[in-house]
This record gives C-alpha cells, sequence and structure tokens, in this order.
DNA sequence: TGTGAAATGGAGTGCCT
DNA sequence: AGGCACTCCATTTCACA
C-alpha cells in the first residue's frame, strides 16, 4: 500500500494515542473528519494497522522485571524447531521471541515478578526440549520501551 | 491498587483487541455496560491502562528488519550514562533501551529496513558518546511479539 | 479526494436497587 | 457495587463538489 505523508502523520498519531477522536486528528492533519475517517479505514484494511490495545503497566500487574534469555542449540531439525516454537510462544511470560543470525540461536524476552518466578519459566523452558546452553540476562533499568515505530522510512 | 479477577479479565481483554465496545466486553465477563464502563474508568485512573495505541505492522512501515545492540562501556560516570541515555533516546529506531546486568552494560532493541540502514544508527550510536564494545545480532524470524503482559501474577 | 450535514449508535450520567 | 433509562456527542453514512 501506498502512505503519503498525511497517512504517515496518521499512523504516527494513532501509534502513540489511539483514543483521540478522529475530528482531533483530522484537525491535527488539516483535514476534516470523513476523509480523515476514511484513510484510517483504510490503513486498517490493508493491515498497516493492525489493531488496537491497550498498553498494561508491567509493575502495576506484578511483572516488573525483565529478563532476556540466550538460547543455543545443537539439534537442528525441523522437528525440533516445530515443539520448541509451539513450548515457547505458549509461556505467556514470552512476551518477545526472536530466532537469531550469530552465535545465540534464539533469543527470547521473558517478564516476571521476580528471580524466583523466572526460575519457574526457566524450568518450564528446559523441560519442554533438549538446549544446548541457556543464557540469562537481567534488565536492570528499562530507559525505553516502545510500541511506536519509527515513520521515516514508510512509502 | 487492588485489582479482582473481574479486572484482570477486563484488562486481559482490552491488552488483546481495545476496540471492542463496552457492552461487549461487559457480556464476557458477565456485567451490565455501566459496571464494566466504571471499572475500565478506573483501571486507567490508576494507570493500570497507560494508554490505548495502534499497532502498525512493521513491514509496512518498511522496517522489517529487526537489530539487537549489545553496548559495554568503559567509563562509568554518571554524565556519561545522561549523554548516552539522551543520545540512544533520541533514535526513533531504537525502540527497546535496558541497562542490563552480567557482562553487557546496555542491550537496545532497533527496527531499521535493512542493513545500511542499520549502520547508519550504528554511526549515529557511537558518535554520541565513548563506547567500548558494540555487538550487533540480527533476528532471522519474528517467532512472537506481543504487547499483552501475563496476568497470572496480578492482584 | 475533500466538504458539510444528517442519521446512527455507543459512551457517559444520574438515579435506583 | 451493579443495573436501567436517558442524554449527548462522536462515528459513520450520504449527497454533492
Amino acid at each position: 500500500m501506498k502512505l503519503d505523508a498525511i497517512d504517515i502523520r496518521i499512523l504516527d498519531i494513532l501509534q502513540r494515542d489511539a483514543e483521540q477522536q478522529v475530528a482531533q486528528i483530522a484537525e491535527q492533519v488539516g483535514l476534516s473528519s470523513t476523509p480523515c475517517w476514511r484513510r484510517i479505514q483504510r490503513l486498517k484494511e490493508a493491515g498497516v494497522i493492525t489493531r488496537q490495545v491497550a498498553l498494561v503497566d508491567a509493575r502495576k500487574v506484578n511483572v516488573g522485571v525483565t529478563v532476556f534469555v540466550s538460547v543455543r542449540t545443537s539439534v537442528h531439525t525441523e522437528a525440533w524447531f516445530e515443539t520448541f516454537k509451539a513450548t515457547v510462544q505458549a509461556i505467556p511470560e514470552v512476551v518477545e521471541f526472536y530466532r537469531m543470525s550469530g552465535d545465540v540461536d534464539y533469543l527470547l524476552r521473558v517478564v516476571v515478578p521476580d528471580i524466583a518466578a523466572y526460575d519457574k519459566v526457566y524450568k518450564r523452558l528446559i523441560a519442554g526440549t533438549q538446549l544446548h546452553d541457556v543464557s540469562s540476562s537481567f534488565a536492570m533499568e528499562e530507559l525505553k520501551l516502545t510500541t511506536a515505530l519509527p515513520l521515516g522510512y514508510a512509502s
């Protein structure tokens, strides 16, 4: 889908605050409500906007601790991968999960209340499949965490 | 703030899809619209729900490449940290930024269109402050990425 | 594509239980 | 705390440029 400058401005507004009403957004981008509304619909239909969610304060729901888990494996079969993928995706504490290039095979971001809770997740992780090496790093401070993507490359 | 089982169910619904109307959520949690609406307001006022945002498809805005950047530093002064923090936070391609325990001092998640674009971000990063070691790992596949926090620890 | 007005339907309010 | 009835206003639709 082709995105013009106004679409990008609309996206930028919505990915920071989706509660604003259409008329307010329209004003900011110099449009009246209807065309602005049509553009938003178009962005949703095209899948540029995938969905709209409420962001929850991690500490207020008692998951203030973030752990990054690096996983190395020795097995490299398709069947192993499918099992591992399903195991990890089913763990709600895992909020990010990537297959990586380089010396680490997989990287996970896990959120938990404390180290004891992390240990349970860790055990669930290694119980599912055979892993060669698992290394955990704890985040001491969250300096930036945003769902707003940079829009400067869009076209 | 104390969260009961109904609050948690409401949070769980909203952090997956905030576009549902109050009446629909109310039905799912076995309440009528008004008390459900009041609970949602209370969750917002208490800061449990921080905000509501539109999620954008990274590939559709041309930032389909994710890079994790591990930073080690030799300088450990407060002034250095403040400069570094401000430099990194100002880079829109950096969507996550943590101070870590262990051998890596900082971890960044960066989203860019391609490796060439990453190189520019990398240069911007090292131009800002003195860094001892910067190591980049590319994500080959995004297996899970969610803004929905696990709600099993909330109370 | 954009504008303006009209209709629709959900959010927000007050009051009662 | 929850439910019901009502008001109000933003969203959505429609006719037109």
